[in-house]
DNA sequence: GGCCGGCCTTAACATAGGTTAAGGCGGCGG
DNA sequence: CCGCCGCCTTAACCTATGTTAAGGCCGGCC
């Protein structure tokens, strides 16, 4: 497939609310964010891109983009012609399906940041992303399971979970002296896993095959109290 | 292509969390919820659906789901068997392209309920939510601009909105003695839709086009009060 | 080398929203 | 017809988190 690079500096747009791109897009090196602005400023980040991510695939249904992309660090990403990703998909209807399925996946990090933005108080809330970031990076290669490189600051963090940049502090700071983290330079030094987990009951999508309970009734049976 | 119906009671679920159904599902009447609970039974519903969406496409990524479906009213559903999407799929790309659209569309609804719960306030959140449901049913021809059939209590949107429904009673009884809206069984009367869009400064989808500033740094401009 | 801006930290203080509790109302099943 | 249950309301009280403010550190740039 044609491809053209395009790179952007930190802070940059790659993509503005508004526009109408005709391309998709995939990161090649370094992270982004898609995020959404309110009138009054408050800054809200739908969730954090990596290397390897595809976006805007709402060029096909020739829609204009309801949020924006800033880089995060240096990027670099891939641009493949509208008409290119649709040629393939007509032609070939697994790589189509291999383009949903990358929307599917994304759509599964949305319900969780939904989740831990609804129900989780502000330390789950850093404990889970800090997971979910951790856990991203080694999929795509980077870092191991003691680091990784977590280029983002807590303004970000902070935009990104709902709260304010200071309580990020204050929780962040927390989970140093608890002896959890460690922060040095752009690197997340990951020292009790299994501590920031408890915080949070973290569980990754593949462990879902575990007890539920049988039959769940959308609300009575859970809020009471089994007395 | 053939299709099964089934019915469900307010509360069944028609889905749950660790399924691994083999089926499409598109809701003919009724109201429904796409939820998770935490271990603690905190619950988040990440959206409602309405007759005419679609749920449950992670059945082409093979996947377990990762959310739960449940009634809330009676409610009828479509199933399509995998195989039969699959077959359309392959031969029908534009078909495919159509499924794919769905998709695209409910992660939209997904972003604007992050940010809805990540940065807006209580009574923000709830006329917020409530101008959505409005609209989505006259979309599908339910309601007309000054009432519509909601039938969702008070729990329900507290669950939805990530808030308690302690809060979510004060929000609306405040909305109703300021004479924005009024309440008759299930039926939610619009009396101030203006007034509704005020507190929330509500922007359907389709009126992106307007005025952005023309250039976005992810925070520094923005949090800087225009001195 | 000094200045500035971005980022983090900490403290004091303010408040939106959570929690607990109690009561009312209407519908439904026995 | 009664009693129970789901749902809503209101009040009193509590706390997690926001806000404002000030200071420190570091790296880049003039």
């Amino acid at each position: 497939m044609p491809a053209r690079t395009r790179r952007f500096q930190p802070g940059d747009d790659v993509i503005q609310k508004g526009d109408e791109p005709d391309e998709a897009l995939i990161i090649n090196t370094g992270w982004a964010a898609r995020y959404i602005t309110l009138e009054d400023g408050r800054t809200q980040i739908l969730n954090f891109l990596l290397p390897g991510d595809m976006f805007d695939l709402q060029v096909f249904i020739a829609e204009a983009a309801d949020h924006s992309i800033a880089a995060i660090t240096k990027l670099e990403v891939l641009s493949i012609p509208r008409r290119s990703v649709l040629d393939v998909f007509s032609q070939d209807n697994n790589l189509g399906l291999a383009f949903w399925w990358a929307t599917l996946q994304e759509e599964a990090i949305l319900r969780e940041q939904i989740v831990r933005n609804g129900r989780r108080n502000a330390s789950e809330r850093v404990a889970h992303l800090l997971l979910e970031l951790h856990r991203r990076a080694l999929i795509i290669g980077e870092g191991d399971e003691d680091a990784f490189r977590l280029p983002v600051s807590q303004v970000l963090i902070a935009d990104a979970l709902g709260l304010s940049y200071v309580h990020v502090s204050r929780v962040l700071r927390r989970f140093i002296t608890d002896g959890l983290v460690e922060r040095r330079k752009d690197l997340l030094i990951v020292k009790d896993r299994a501590g920031l987990i408890e915080h949070c009951d973290f569980s990754p999508a593949y462990l879902h095959l575990d007890a539920q309970p049988p039959q769940y009734r959308l609300r009575p049976a859970a809020i009471r109290p089994a007395v």
